[in-house]
DNA sequence: CGACGAAGTTGAGCTGGCGCAACCTGGGCC
DNA sequence: GGCCCAGGTTGCGCCAGCTCAACTTCGTCG
């Protein structure tokens, strides 16, 4: 197993405030592990007996109800901070995380991670922001699902991810990982049908643009509208 | 102002792995506040100079969006760490925390945080676990609410609360403080309406006993099961 | 003690979006 | 090149729960 390059992660939240040696014994705990597209990194109910940094690709974190329904809880990018069930004191991983495209992480064991806490604090800052920003986000959706119509969940949640994750393209900004409508639905609280309707009749609109496993926003500023509230031109209604 | 005893606060997951000695150091650092009933102790959107554990009472932290809706984040109670924003890196508390009943809190400058984890590893590893605690509850609630029936979701709001917040009363469960229909729904992304409608239901099968701002839970297990979606005895089924 | 307002109840009608079902399409694999 | 099937689209009917609205109950304050 190759060593990884500080220069590959030195400016990651995750490392910043460290210095180079810091750096280096940090990454030298470290194992960085490949993952092709769908393969699993950790599974639902696991032992969290690591925790990670995603170095490259995406991953899907999806969590499975005791009744069997599946949801989508986020994505995970490139550099973020992931699987630190166990600095939250769970002893087993709450959601499964999946490859969505090939992808490479760094992996510690968690058994570490109260003594690297103690020697790099910062390190413990870093994990209370990324949990932090994880809460905000959540705590949005919850808001978006208590008051919003589905066309506005699924507005924020493409805008969202665009913001995320988004490539520019010379149509606009496409989602940079494959994602059908199934894990749109998953990820907005409704069904892959309604998903589909309303994708459709977007690109009707040239809102954005769809394929197989692929969404290109085409009018950003449009869907910011949609997902504020703004009425106006809907499927039934021509506007022209 | 009179200095807050250690005793008092010991054993609260906050103070705990720090000597005696800290303890003290710590509680030094930090004012003892009173908050009446119905007053705010932060208000969204203000900057968040300080952070607090609550000693005694109960929080009801409420968000509003831009568009006006507004929704019940949490309820917190005594013994635990809350208004940590800016431990996650937040200017700004993302939420208004009102005393839901007379309340005292311990304050601690925000600006000191820092400072504080680094003298006290142990404070980072408290707060990580609160946040992440919060964190899974959050996530649960969005589960809930893309997949479960209204009324699953208002079982299961009552069953936290009580959990959370019961005190044993002769008829049952009491949730501790004031609740009004109207904040159940707000917990649950429903109108008082259907919370009213529910509840009238239930207090007919003599599930629960109702009245104003009071809620007491009679039959939990019966509750659980509706929770999770046992379908049964419901209003139009009478099933004796 | 009367009366005003906040909290709760209940009825009636309407509709967003879900469930079901049939169908289309394109990409990969033999 | 043809087949297979996962992913996507679309029509139709229905109902949970929202909206609107009228009314009741209770607590409190002058």
């Amino acid at each position: 197993m190759a060593a990884v390059d500080r220069s590959l992660v030195a400016n990651l939240p995750m490392f910043a405030g460290l210095t180079p040696t810091e750096q280096d014994e940090l990454l030298r705990e470290a194992r960085s592990i490949r993952y092709p597209k769908g393969a699993a990194v950790f599974d639902q109910g696991a032992e969290a007996d690591r925790f990670f940094l995603l170095l490259h690709g995406h991953l899907r974190v999806e969590k499975t109800t005791s009744q069997g329904q599946q949801s989508v809880v986020r994505y995970v990018s490139a550099g973020e901070l992931f699987g630190v069930a166990q600095a939250m004191n769970l002893t087993h991983y709450p959601a499964t995380a999946v490859a969505a495209v090939d992808s490479i992480a760094l992996a510690w064991p968690s058994s570490s991670w109260h003594r690297l806490i103690v020697k790099y604090p910062s390190l413990a800052s870093t994990a209370l922001q990324t949990v932090g920003s994880r809460l905000q986000d959540t705590q949005a959706r919850v808001m978006e699902m208590s008051s919003e119509q589905v066309e506005q969940r699924v507005a924020h949640a493409l805008l969202r991810l665009a913001k995320q994750a988004g490539k520019k393209v010379d149509a606009g900004i496409e989602i940079d990982f494959p994602i059908s409508r199934q894990d749109v639905a998953e990820m907005t609280g409704t069904t892959l049908h309604t998903v589909s309707r309303i994708l459709s009749a977007w690109e009707q609109q040239g809102l954005v643009e769809g394929g197989r496993q692929r969404i290109v926003l085409r009018d950003t500023h449009r869907l910011h509208d949609l997902a504020e509230g703004e009425e106006a031109a809907q499927t039934h209604k021509r506007t022209l």
